[in-house]
DNA sequence: GTATTTATTTTTGTATACTATTTTCTGCAA
DNA sequence: TTGCAGAAAATAGTATACAAAAATAAATAC
């Protein structure tokens, strides 16, 4: 039987149960709720969002191949662990996308994107303050915004993904439950993209990137938690 | 019933038959056997290697992900079919990251591999002259072959990402069964990289790949042929 | 008490069954 | 013919059933 029909005023309409998954999944992988080598079993998820082991499996799937967790044959799947070398290679690969974003984005940006990253950047800082655990989460979006508006919808996909990954790698590495990401440096980065000054965009973007990954080099945690008292928050 | 058991000499060993799948349609796909737009019927291709559909689905939505075919709810999958935005896109995004492969290739690579890569030139050449749908598949290889050599995972994967979808740019925009990339020009950035010339060997990358792009704006051609029989070829 | 087997339970891998949607076919009317 | 129902067939979406493997528990030997 399937649970996921609502009426949304107009007409009776299936919400695609497996996107909503992946969200909330890949949420609280980024959010850090769920940590690097948590067990992911597929019925205890799909019980939790009402879905059969069919679907948790292709939503896994589809997180494994953005390397948010790892899958291992007959042994089932875990939020993924990566390497020191990997997590080397991603914020590599990131810095290197990231500075084709600032490039394109110095010629090409407007007035109201400006303003859309300062409000931006405004909420970081709201979240920041209180100690939310959205703040993880929307340090990652400003740098998705930035990548977003420099129009280049492949680098946004990757950009996207990279940053994802980076969570998880300071949640490895880093300190505990830390963004990494100073507001006033991506403040920084907003204010020289508005005077068009790419000289400063590029060395303020490189040095921002370059201290997070200095910072993920620190000590990890163990934690022992039951999956399914974390995925009350994330069911819908 | 289950067919994907073999013995290779010491143990009974079933070899993974997603895996093979995958290859499969990934080479038919990059050598433009099936081109873009063409169905993609879920049983059709289960039949075809003796799997059921659940097998079939999960490999697709690799695939899917990998941006090789597209996916339409309740109507199948088709062979992608980029947009020329989306080539424009993946086009830029592949030279940005090809640049920085040959910027670290220039400090580390080492004398066998100069060999491994001139080696390699020469198999595409021999595939050229003798017209082998070889060839398409070999020139883009050259570049992934570049890619793992600069030892950064993440980059590679995603360049064989890119170069992957290339094929089916040119399979829509270039003209037909042209690998175009010419193999002098290959070699031109073999030369350069065993020089040590860094200024030469991302000049010649960087027109080269101005050169694909460019090249990536004729004619499609229409087609209509039957997946079985294509297939034939790929099935193990 | 520890270690090593063996049995039990849990969890994953795959096929199949069923449902829903879309496409194709067919008949009838304009 | 052409256009439009409605029926039939084909195809995708999801759940379930069953097999295979791994993890765990129990039992026996030392």
């Amino acid at each position: 039987m399937n649970e996921q029909t609502l009426t949304t005023g107009k007409k009776r309409q299936r919400l695609p149960s497996s996107n909503t998954m992946y969200e909330a999944l890949r949420r609280a992988i980024i959010e850090q709720a769920l940590r690097p080598g948590d067990k992911l079993p597929e019925d205890v998820i799909g019980d939790r969002f009402g879905v059969s082991r069919t679907i948790v499996r292709s939503v896994l799937g589809r997180l494994h191949g953005e390397g948010l967790i790892d899958l291992k044959p007959n042994r089932g799947a875990t939020v993924a662990q990566p390497t020191l070398e990997q997590a080397y290679d991603i914020f590599e690969t990131r810095r290197s996308l990231e500075r084709d974003v600032v490039r394109r984005l110095v010629e090409r940006i407007t007035p109201a994107e400006v303003k859309q990253l300062k409000d931006h950047v405004a909420r970081e800082e709201a979240a920041r303050t209180q100690d939310s655990p959205d703040s993880i989460r929307l340090a990652g979006e400003f740098h998705i915004l930035l990548a977003e508006m420099a129009g280049n919808a492949v680098t946004a996909r990757y950009v996207n993904e990279l940053v994802s990954r980076c969570s998880l790698i300071l949640a490895l590495y880093g300190r505990p439950h830390s963004s990494d990401c100073a507001v006033s440096e991506h403040l920084e980065i907003v204010a020289a993209l508005q005077k068009g000054d790419s000289e400063k965009a590029f060395a303020v973007m490189d040095h921002h990137l370059e201290a997070v990954t200095e910072r993920a080099l620190l000590t990890s945690s163990n934690h022992q938690r039951d999956i399914r008292s974390i995925l009350d928050d994330y069911v819908k």
